[in-house]
DNA sequence: CACAAAAGCCCATGATATCCCATGGCAGTC
DNA sequence: GACTGCCATGGGATATCATGGGCTTTTGTG
């Protein structure tokens, strides 16, 4: 299993704790070298919600923002977007991780989290505010005819290198 | 870990003292054989704010700029602005460091300070002169579009030699 | 040479995160 | 249907960290 997959609700504890669900951490594992220690979490561009992935990831992120042929002002946005609004959440022996008081404020989050898998990423939302944007999404998505034959037919016209 | 990465703001004390984030000196600590000693800051040439970086890192910047195709006055722009304005700070047992008057002066700094972590090196700045700054550069982010895919497509582009 | 201010050093403290162990539910198994 | 694990959840003990204050040493200055 190399991607993260569902959405799980999950409980915050009175310390902020929450367990992020077994199999994200095993996906998370799977990019570490084994053991899922931390995870990199960040405010999404487009959602009231925060956006998460593996240390992995973000070195890979790094990596592509120091080639990347940017000007000045562009690479100095994305460092301030990347970087400093990034934070390295550890993750317990319990598989849970305590979510920053900005972070969880920004994302509405309070009693509850929800954590939806996005292929490479995850993403944590205030479980009501995702529910609404799942349904949004459903409409939309239908009304733009997307299936998943759809889907693979456009991955054929664009092969990878 | 091996990049400055979230931000933190921490208070200055009576006597200009201020606590570097302990993830930051055990990234300082991890370039310079195991102990944190000391940490060079100099003024940004871009943001009313500082720059840090440990100083090894600052020897690779100076390496870099012998062999940088510039011409006369970009390297010596380089060289008043960085290394003459540069100071070596020394951090004291608790992790802290005093922000020498003209620089905190520069980035505006009084109360408190925001430790600001950019991959290889970290900004201080202004707390309330920062928040401007990031929410500037999300703001500016959204609207160009900016994204985890877009930037990898765009390190794509630019392989490397 | 004396004195004041600043810088460095040591210790104290409260808040917070980290570690460790316990419990209960749910699923699959024998 | 009892048993066995995994997994989410909870709480208490401990360590870490940011912060603050006092005291000594250095520095710079009259």
């Amino acid at each position: 299993m190399a991607v993260f997959l569902s959405t799980y609700v999950n409980k915050v504890d009175r310390k902020g704790r929450v367990s992020v669900p077994a199999s994200f951490r095993a996906v998370l594992a799977e990019q570490s070298a084994g053991v899922a220690d931390g995870v990199i979490v960040f405010r999404s561009l487009q959602h009231p919600a925060l956006e998460a992935c593996s240390e992995r990831h973000m070195e890979a992120l790094a990596e592509a923002l120091e080639k990347a042929d940017l000007d000045d002002e562009t690479r100095d946005l994305w460092e301030t977007n990347v970087f400093a609004g990034s934070v390295l959440l550890p993750i317990d022996a319990e598989g849970r991780v305590i979510l920053p008081q900005d972070l969880a404020e920004f994302a509405g989050i309070t009693e509850n989290a929800a954590f939806v898998g996005r292929n490479k990423v995850f993403q944590i939302w205030q479980p009501e505010t995702f529910r609404a944007r799942a349904e949004q999404a459903r409409t939309q998505g239908r009304n733009a005819g997307l299936s998943l034959s759809s889907l693979t037919a456009a991955a054929r016209r664009t092969p990878q290198p």
